[in-house]
DNA sequence: AGGTAGTGCAACTCATTGGTTGCACAATAG
DNA sequence: CTATTGTGCAACCAATGAGTTGCACTACCT
């Protein structure tokens, strides 16, 4: 759990970016169905579709003598998980800077405690 | 704005990604500095770092003869859009199919009407 | 049964990229 | 001035990855 690493991985690409774009607004699609949108060969988005499904962010489903892959709910949530962290960590940091400039790592507390 | 290509392409590898979250903590650092943290050369760090630069999400910052590079605020949020758009679109699908199951892309309505 | 639409697997090409090493240049410390 | 520390640039290497083509297999339809 909590492990973006595959999942940043997997939406590295754009094509895979757009794959899981068009999966979301028209729900469960087929491989051969995905490839009449994009300009590359039904097997390119097969790789592409196995490379969303093996981060989870995909589950394949079969239909009759199709496969149709669909989102998995929340897994996206790993890699806001994770961009939620470094930016919040961040922006804690600045206002520590704004708030009483003390550049130090070491102390992040404000310590008014005199000996 | 709002184009998180850049900022996906660049997150995609798990060094960079863990530069930033020293960069989240530690505040500010040059690349001298943060290839004593990590396995790989100098050399390499810098290429990382230009391509968070390239990316929008660090800024360079020459401070002497060292140069630091710091978090750029809220350019994660450009990621964190994306994730969200396709996130919730999907969780509205979901809701929509358990609501009044009609998996039909071409009509998303209830049509309760007869001839 | 035979045709057809859809999937699965494998081999191959080409570009990208993360990483390295080597050296030159700039700025501070003695 | 000289030595040192830090940065910048360039060439090079190996691995990954996106994409292709070709063919075999499986399930439906008539």
């Amino acid at each position: 759990m909590a492990d973006p690493d595959e999942v940043f991985e997997a939406l590295a690409d754009a094509t895979r970016r757009q794959i899981m774009r068009r999966l979301s607004d028209q729900g469960p699609l087929s491989a051969t169905d995905l490839a009449g949108q994009f300009p590359v060969s039904r097997q390119a988005v097969v790789k592409h579709l196995s490379t969303l499904a093996h981060a989870g962010l995909l589950h394949r489903e079969r239909q009759g003598r199709e496969v149709l892959y669909g989102l998995v709910p929340g897994r996206l949530n790993d890699a806001t998980t994770w961009l939620d962290e470094v930016g919040r960590t961040w922006d804690r940091r600045l206002a520590a800077l704004v708030g009483h400039f003390s550049p130090d790592p070491q102390r992040p507390g404000p310590d008014q405690e005199g000996p």
